[in-house]
DNA sequence: GGCCAGGACACCA
DNA sequence: TGGTGTCATGGC
């Protein structure tokens, strides 16, 4: 069976380092993460160019607009509403609490800040430790939906497992190192992007096949 | 025209 | 605790 540090070399020889997250400024970062939950990141980047060409990219920008305003500019990344709210009372829960400063949040250790992070409207585990890795530059480690199918299908986890078992396997599996764990999971995401997402099996599988899936999701095995 | 995307939450049994 | 419905747009 395949170890973690393995899949991990492999995923990097096959597609080089990603470079993430993609965001100009630590509180854009925030946004996206915020936006790109259950959504295409294409219109997550739509909903972000709107907020630059109006120059709302900042927490005082953020609490000024109101919530019309704001669901007008991130309507293409779909659960406008929602996202809109999220978007203002984290911003306005910075400006209550660290002086609208996101830095001097960040700067908390990790699990209590973890938790900080989890008890906001709108911040799952995904999303906090998205913001904790990517925007806080710690050692937390990012699961998604396509950290799961992949890994069960590679026999690392029993079906459905839950987001903090899935997490714990590899924070107690591999080095804490955040350069790491930031290339890891843009690896996972971009290979099920590239590789795994529309065909049963594709040609040249970094993991030898072994992950792909058109498994689950909706659907169940239907593959061997 | 249907499926799906870099989730989170509320509600119910 | 687990299952289900809801939120919404745009690309393929």
């Amino acid at each position: 069976m395949l170890n973690l540090m393995t899949i991990y070399q492999r995923l990097l020889d096959h597609y080089g380092p990603r470079h993430w997250w993609p965001a100009e400024s630590d509180f854009e970062m925030v946004i996206g993460a915020i936006l790109t939950q259950n959504t295409n990141w294409k219109n997550v980047e739509q909903a972000i160019s709107n907020l630059r060409i109006a120059r709302k990219l900042s927490v005082p920008s953020i609490n000024a607009l109101t919530q019309n305003e704001l669901e007008l500019l991130i309507q293409p990344a779909g659960f406008f509403r929602q996202k809109a709210e999220r978007l203002k009372l984290f911003s306005n829960y910075l400006s209550e609490n660290y002086q609208g400063q996101l830095k001097i949040m960040l700067q908390q250790p990790l699990a209590p800040l973890r938790e900080e992070l989890l008890s906001l409207k709108g911040i799952g585990p995904e999303t906090a430790d998205a913001i904790l890795l990517y925007a806080g530059r710690q050692p937390s480690f990012v699961v998604d939906a396509y950290t799961g199918r992949i890994f069960q299908r590679l026999g690392l986890l029993d079906r459905s497992e839950k987001y903090e078992k899935i997490r714990s396997l590899f924070m107690t599996n591999l080095p804490s190192d955040v350069p790491l764990f930031n290339e890891y999971h843009a690896l996972i995401v971009e290979h099920a992007k590239q590789h795994c997402q529309k065909k049963p099996r594709c040609e040249n599988c970094p993991l030898a096949n072994e992950c792909c899936y058109l498994l689950d999701h909706h659907k169940s095995a239907e593959l061997v």
